[in-house]
Parts: structure tokens; C-alpha cells; sequence
DNA sequence: CTATTATTCAACTGTAAGGTTGAATATTTG
DNA sequence: CAAATATTCAACCTTACAGTTGAATAATAG
């Protein structure tokens, strides 16, 4: 028996690397060409054409095609399935606030009720 | 100048694997022993040992020591920047869906009247 | 003390990831 | 058509990752 890879595996994979994060966030912003995505960056044109097909093959951006321009624009699916997967943990880290909070209403009544900052 | 690797690199990358997220999963509803959370899988001891550490360096978990036995439990705090990462593209894929009732609305609208196109 | 249990360490393997350079393929421009 | 532009393909390198097996360490139980 062999297990499909879970889309997650490639959408987190793929949000892994800080580079296709900032092709993600200027993506968010406008669609662009291959080109203008590489220009921020320091590495070769080629290392960030395979960033943007790693992000195609997770599904997280779309090519279309014109003459001998590819754009490129986010598609963000795959990004509601992630920030979905995290939902349940959310009433954790809420809670560690509380009580976060909890202790800070209780320092605060142990100041013994003089000035605050 | 070098950057220091992204604290959203290591918990993305630990997120990518989907032994890894059963783990979170599992220690979302309680704190287990390294044998524990080990059990359910095929692979070696050794193997869930390993996946572990990577959880642990992304500061996904925590360990406890007890005698023998090491007690982990789950640490949500990295969870939450990852969701918050995610949220600015709230927007999009929700817009998408508004996009996609729009059609359907429009679809049943034409469905009174004759083909189009 | 010895045996068992819980866990890691170490060494090794296969494969994929991120980067490079150089050439190839299309398309647009002059 | 020739030159420039946009992009990928191919080969290569280095490093990291997921897994294995076997031994080491440490704590508990008999």
C-alpha cells in the first residue's frame, strides 16, 4: 500500500523557502513576468525560474502564456487548505494568551494597586 | 551580509511532512512518549525519533525528561506566526469564492432563459 | 546484579533541493 | 533577416533529508 502524497506536503514544502514567500507576497500585489519576480532577488534568473515551478507544481501560483512572456498569479486554494490545517491549533495557542493574560492581571493586582507605567 | 534562515523556513518545513503533522496532530490532544507517538507508524523507532528532533529545533514541541522516559508536548506559539503569515491571503481565496457564487447565481439566472456562446 | 525498557548516537544509503553555468528555444524589435 | 529579450532545458555540484541498522546510554524492575 502506497500513500499519495498529501497536497499539504507540497504546499508546506513550498512556503519553506523565504524566497517563494516573496514571490508569494509580491504576487499577492500583481501578477507578474519571471523576469520582474527575479529582479529583487541576488540569485541567478534560472534559480528563480525553478522557485516559481516548484510553486506551479504545488498549485499555489498559475502560468499563463503570452508570446514569450509567462505571468505568473497567485492561486490561493492551496493556501485556504494550509491556513485551514492550522484552525484546530488555534484554541492552544489562544489559550497559552489567556493565560498570558491570567498572569498579567495577576502581577498587576500584586503591584498592590499604586501607579501604572 | 547573511541572512538568518526565516524561524517561518523551519516551521513550514517541519509542517511538510506528513508524520510530522500527525505527530502535531496527536499531541494536539495529549502529551505522549517518544514510544507513543512512535507506535502508530511503520517506519523504525529511530525514524519518528528523528522526525521529533526536527520538530523540536522548529520549536513545534517541547520535551520534558522524566527518568527514561522523554514526555512531549505540543508548543503553539511557531503554529500561530505560520497562520498569521497565511492571513493577508484570506482575501484572495475568499474572493475567489465570491467570485464562484457569483457564477453560480448567474448560472441560475441563465438557466430561465436560452444558451449562450 | 541482570534483564528489560526508553531513547539517542553513529554510520551509511538513496534521493531530492537549491544553486550554478552554458546552451537551446521562442518571440519581439529594428 | 539579425539582434535582443524572455524563458526554459540540461548537466553538474553540494548539502540536506528521510530512512535503515546496530550499538551505546540510562533508568527501572525483578
Amino acid at each position: 500500500m502506497r500513500f499519495e502524497p498529501h497536497a499539504l506536503d507540497a504546499t508546506y514544502a513550498a512556503l519553506a523557502d523565504p524566497t517563494r514567500r516573496a514571490i508569494l507576497d509580491r504576487l499577492k500585489e500583481e501578477s507578474s513576468r519571471v523576469t520582474d519576480l527575479a529582479r529583487p532577488f541576488t540569485m541567478s534568473l534560472n534559480a528563480v525560474s525553478k522557485h516559481i515551478r516548484v510553486l506551479e507544481a504545488a498549485g499555489l501560483v498559475e502560468r499563463e502564456i503570452r508570446g514569450r512572456e509567462h505571468r505568473l498569479s497567485l492561486k490561493a486554494e492551496k493556501l485556504r487548505a494550509a491556513a485551514e490545517w492550522l484552525e484546530p491549533y488555534r484554541a492552544f495557542w489562544e489559550e497559552r494568551l489567556d493565560r498570558l493574560e491570567e498572569l498579567l492581571i495577576q502581577r498587576r493586582a500584586e503591584q498592590g494597586g499604586s501607579g501604572e507605567r
